[in-house]
DNA sequence: TCGAGCAAAATTGTAGACAAAATGAAAGAG
DNA sequence: CTCTTTCATTTTGTCTACAATTTTGCTCGA
């Protein structure tokens, strides 16, 4: 019997990926910027690393769309405009009011009571500090990953946070947009959570849907200010 | 000034592309059944080129999850279960919702008018031979595929045309999921249609969603089947 | 001064070879 | 007979080298 040598913290090891991970992560963070180059060379002497690991991640991240790549031209930072970001609010919108009436249904004991444990936490914390914008906080994203997670619909659950919400992190990263909406959103969360734990489906998706509209309305603000 | 050689019908070229697309176009045909080893130097011999281009290949297939991917070990065909199938149909009634909504608010007047046209031509095409399962037929793609282009939202498109459809056609090849409803999804198509013409957005969405319901139901009593 | 055209440099695309890991089969112990 | 261990084979991971394409800068001429 084989000693498994990697107890935890990981790995599955393969360059491709950790390199696309870390590639993405810097993206997320603003490190690198819209439209920069993304020499497979200069990544590969930065990493330590042939080339071919670098192509792999490169392709996995234009997979992904967090590239734009050119054939036998190369691969650029993909950069999202607010436009882009309406645009995903507007399907994150319709696919969180599914998973919240999903979660009402069909949420666990233990998931429910993990999630108001959640909410508490938040509550306490930012009744302490309260400079924080919460929207789009960390924080606020673990709420609504919970409840996609609640959902029970993996396919749900991906788009949302694999693939939604990162995106959603890369434009705000790239307009500096930190429009934090006070502790409205937090509010706004003790209605979910409520008719979550209630089971109230309908209700549940109606409070996730007002409670991403507003956001949304706020953003539409920004591209084309009011009259 | 330099001549554009490829005036049309492509080409990027890159053999990891296209190779991407072949092995896809393969997999939803049923070619290469779920659970299928992929491997590497079979393609590359295959295909006559090199594992390297078979490896980009294989990543973004495994990005778009048509392969399941072990570091180490390989690529395999994915298998869909009927409840992925599901849960796939689950987000698309959502989202499509959305995108007829937006296509009844959005939709130019041309790309009405060839939705239109489109419905028509279903129509005498389907009232001729009459023994055909319309339903998600290429044809039934044919118009859900013009309303996600009219939502006029690039994501919302992606997501559906890009990830959700060719899924979809994966699960129905796995599975021989070729229930035919009738001519009764082309009437319906006819509520939908007439919604978006005229601009009624709630409509539209409210038509789609009865449309996508009753498909969606009939999926559901394939996997437990009522009582 | 500006643009076309050519040439050199840099970058991407592909191929082939080597290293590391996993798979599978055979041999041996209980 | 079954389970375990070992080893050879196969497959994947990575690297280096070469071919093809693009980019860049220069020269030349109007």
């Amino acid at each position: 019997m084989k000693e498994k040598p990697a107890s935890f913290s990981t790995e599955s090891q393969e360059k491709s990926e950790v390199l696309a991970n870390i590639l993405c992560e810097e993206i997320i963070r603003g490190q690198l910027k819209p439209g920069e180059k993304l020499s497979e060379t200069a990544i590969a002497s930065r990493f330590k690393v042939s080339r071919g690991p670098v192509r792999e991640a490169l392709r996995r991240l234009a997979e992904r769309n967090f590239v734009d790549f050119v054939p036998n031209v190369g691969a650029r930072v993909a950069s999202t405009s607010l436009t882009d970001m309406l645009h995903l609010m507007e399907v994150r919108e319709s696919l969180e009011v599914l998973a919240a009436e999903l979660a009402a249904e069909k949420m666990t004991a233990v998931e429910r009571s993990r999630l108001e444990k959640l909410y508490r936490n938040h509550l306490s914390m930012f009744s302490r500090e309260r400079i924080n914008p919460y929207f789009q906080s960390p924080e606020d994203f673990d709420f609504h990953y919970a409840i996609a997670k609640g959902s029970d619909n993996p396919i749900l659950f991906k788009i949302l946070c694999e693939d939604l919400y990162p995106k959603l992190l890369v434009c705000r990263s790239q307009h500096q947009y930190i429009k934090g909406r006070g502790t409205k959103a937090l509010e706004e969360h003790q209605f979910i959570l409520a008719a979550i734990t209630e089971g109230d489906s309908e209700l549940a998706g109606l409070y996730m849907k007002r409670h991403l509209q507003s956001a949304r309305a706020s953003l539409e603000n920004l591209i084309e200010p009011p009259t």
